[in-house]
DNA sequence: AAGCGAGAAGAACACTGTTCACAGATTGAT
DNA sequence: ATCAATCTGTGAACAGTGTTCTTCTCGCTT
């Protein structure tokens, strides 16, 4: 898409109002691609403004016309990040697997950048871009036939456990990067398993449970529990009333 | 405690082996204190080992005798945060309180001090200070019936849960200061009541439920979900081996 | 009393986010 | 077609940051 700019404009094409700009203008959305690609190569640490500036192969000055901060920067990315989110229509009959497909899908979405967990815990809670977002979630959860005021927790319960969980699993993966996972996972439950069984009973029998299973399978566990809970506020909304004083 | 140094030593007192130190001898304790100070004053962005070192009246780089980094530093503070918890013996009967409890204290301990909420969610996630307590947490996890692989996981949501609802919940009081709660409140429930109501049904209909309670309200009623998840689990540990796949 | 070794000091390096006055090109109007 | 005005990008600068290096000084042991 840059070659075509260099290509003279032929005499007998009218020449656009503005004549073939040598340089592509500087927008928003190019910054934060820009942002993207930093963030991918050198990750969260080496995301500067001066290095953003860089790639686009630009003063560091000059993001600050069509940026405010590097907080809004951040913010731009996160945004984007969940874009095109698509919520399903609430079914009453499946809304316990909406509700999932909900945080699997933001799991996806975070792992697919680098360090773009740790970004997400720095977000402010609620951004106008998110609404039609958490607007389609309350729907599925009262669909669900949970009670109003469960429903009103329940998607902060939900984010902040896909976005702590996915923190966590990334952080992992930073801590001790240059290594398979597999190769953490047994190093890990080696050094639980060699703890005094005196002293830690427990963590040495659990030490295969806690780092043998992926991932994947934890985060599923631990979404069913908060689903479970969820669900347990149940269809019939008035009973449980006094329940959580 | 520092007057007594200034006061010179009687003539007839042997003085001890090291007289009179001036300088009471920096140690990591006193520089974490001093970071505490830093941090609760100044606030998380303007805690920096300059503005340490500043608080002990000492050079810079004389923290880095006794700390290797920043990032160490910052675990020293969480740690020490969680030096002294003691969790009950695990009581069958009443494990869902103690785990309530456990989280609950957490909470009140990252509240205690400006901004840990933030320094929380850039922690390891385990060390071998903190051993100790999840060993508690399991045992008491256990001794209410719960299969090993919930027990394993079980802890992770818990903190995860714990440290996250934190964190929000200081960072509205953050971007939002100089403003009373009740302030902020209305400001929100005005704000999600004056959306368009064809566009946003949920959100308008949920929004004094989103503003209106408390945090403590809120962070219970959460706790209560995830802790009946948990009890989903039930007691007999056999039954449910394959609905979680 | 001399010497040794640890701990603190100060300066320096390579960064960071952000702002400023200035130049350059692009636009609209004359 | 020329001029003015507006905006966008530039380069330099400021005030910070974490970290490291060399120097120096102090307290303790021999």
């Amino acid at each position: 898409m840059s070659q075509q700019d260099d290509v003279p404009t032929a005499p007998w094409e009218r020449p656009r109002k503005r004549q073939a700009p040598a340089r592509i203008p500087l927008t928003r959305e190019r910054i934060v691609e820009a942002a993207f690609v930093v963030l991918d190569r050198d990750g969260y640490d080496k995301l500067s403004m001066r290095q953003v500036a860089a790639e686009l192969g630009v003063a560091v000055s000059a993001l600050y016309v069509h940026v405010d901060d590097k907080d809004e920067l951040l913010q731009l990315m996160y945004n984007r990040l969940f874009d095109d989110v698509e919520l399903p229509e609430p079914d009453p009959e499946t809304w316990q697997e909406q509700i999932k497909d909900f945080a699997r899908d933001g799991r996806q979405r975070l792992l697919r950048h680098r360090d773009m967990a740790r970004i997400s815990m720095q977000h402010v809670p609620f951004t106008a871009e998110l609404l039609p977002h958490v607007e389609r979630l309350f729907g599925i959860l009262r669909a669900g036939g949970l009670p109003d005021r469960v429903t009103a927790i329940a998607g902060d319960l939900l984010s902040t456990y896909m976005e702590g969980f996915t923190l966590e699993e990334s952080m992992w993966q930073d801590r001790m990067k240059d290594s398979s996972w597999t190769v953490i996972g047994s190093r890990l439950e080696n050094y639980f398993a060699s703890l005094p069984p005196d002293r830690f009973p427990n963590l040495v029998a659990l030490a295969d449970l806690m780092v043998g299973e992926t991932n994947d399978y934890r985060f599923e566990l631990g979404l069913d529990i908060i689903v479970r809970g969820l669900a347990s506020y149940g269809t019939h909304s008035d009973s449980d009333q006094d329940e959580a004083s």
